[in-house]
DNA sequence: CGCTGAGTTGAAGTATTTCAAAAGCTGTGG
DNA sequence: CCACAGCTTTTGAAATACTTCAACTCAGCG
């Protein structure tokens, strides 16, 4: 039961970037490598937990999953939601352990690559090492973004930054950003996503729509109304947000 | 002026981990690489602001970098600490521009490497390819560690944190783990790596002293007495994290 | 000696959390 | 169709962790 909206590319289609053989009946290297690997997933299924043995990467082909990590007390940080195109290297510095869990968020499926298979596929295509880059800088950008505000800035702040993220992930068609988009998460998983009680996402979020800075629609079916206002709370223009954050 | 706390290779020395011509005189194509391009850096220096265009990457030799972000209001968020092995990519998504400011906080020496050398360079030679992914699991591991406690811990966890992660990327011999480290920080310093304020950090590393957890003299010389109860602080054992963040 | 920058301490202010209760929605079984 | 359970969201009130402001100390240095 796979939810269309999270569909980037449509089931079994070469995620962007990656050369394709366009449908015309015969896979390149890697759409093999992914179509052997590939598996449904059901939201709320956990892939891996911080700790576990593991030497595969993932990559998303459809829906989200979280990464994250915990406290002993129970406490939750997403570190990062992966969507279609992300691939997923959770390894620690050792190689053999995850440094996070990973769940899924919604359905959707994802190919489970032992790293070995993977190495040997891009030593004999250096383009891959490029799109890889190209990947971890947007990855690592994202992040750094994200740290920057779990610091120091306020409540208003990273969550405005976290719409705008999310929305420019969203994004499918470039040059031509919408400011409708749904996110699969519910207050508590934002919350965790930015350092913040579920209470105090709902009451920042709730005043943003006071302002009419945005609407909401049945649990997370967001419109953004004023563009500007948003980004300037978030601390960031846009579109050097989108040239930052977003491979290819 | 180089301090010789902050050497971890003697002056020209090569970083763990890459092969070297072992001081018989001839280079190696890395030593080599490297020697063309490293300069001196005195403690203070802005090697890149955020934003400015940059196709280098950067090899610490010696001394300490910051990697930093900050709020148009003039907040910094330090993203990740820079010391001599680590090779830093400053790139964002597009691949032109640095997403962080890159300051000396000692004086040291880096070498600064087009991209695209590197790129060539290690086309030819595997192994450096292998030696890179540790250094960013490594990477991505600590900034994941850190991030978890800007979002979900206590200034207490934030602070012993900061402090072990610190102590065991110091520790120059493997399976002799010392306890008596400095770090050429600030506490202003220290509070923008784990988004405290400087008064904060003062308050928290004196309780904990107070109750003889550690010991500092002049200005960061830290020596841990009670490593069980700064790990139990910091919500992790030693001995994982060091697993999870040390590359090699 | 007087300056400067860092660290220290107290007091007041603020942002965010926690606790608690109620309201809304969704699916299930009678 | 209703009743009910379970979950998320919403709102208020009290508690708390951290920041800010301000004054003072201390060490290094011209």
């Amino acid at each position: 039961m796979f939810s269309d909206r999270h569909f980037i590319t449509k089931p079994g289609g070469m995620p962007l970037g990656f050369p394709s053989s366009g449908d015309r009946g015969h896979e390149t290297p890697v759409e093999a490598m992914f179509g052997r690997h590939v598996r449904p997933l059901r939201a709320g299924t956990t892939l891996l937990l911080e700790g576990d043995r593991n030497d595969t990467i993932f990559c998303v082909m459809t829906g989200w999953l979280s990464l994250s990590k915990s406290l002993c007390d129970g406490q939750v940080q997403i570190i990062d939601f992966a969507m279609p195109i992300d691939i997923i290297d959770p390894a620690a510095a050792d190689g053999t352990t995850s440094c996070v869990t990973v769940e899924a968020l919604t359905d959707g499926a994802v190919a489970a690559i032992p790293h070995a298979s993977w190495v040997r596929l891009t030593e004999d295509w250096p383009e891959a090492r490029h799109v890889m880059r190209s990947m971890d800088a947007a990855r690592a950008a994202r992040r750094a973004e994200r740290m920057l505000r779990l610091g120091k800035g306020t409540a208003e702040m990273r969550i405005a930054y976290a719409l705008l993220e999310l929305c420019i992930r969203l994004d499918r068609v470039p040059n031509m950003p919408s400011n409708d988009f749904h996110v699969p998460l519910t207050q508590q998983q934002l919350g965790d996503y930015v350092g913040l009680s579920s209470v105090h996402v709902c009451r920042t979020m709730r005043r943003m729509a006071r302002n009419g800075i945005l609407t909401m629609k049945n649990h997370m079916d967001i419109r953004i109304l004023e563009p500007e206002a948003l980004a300037e709370l978030a601390g960031i223009m846009r579109e050097d947000l989108r040239r930052c954050i977003l491979p290819f």
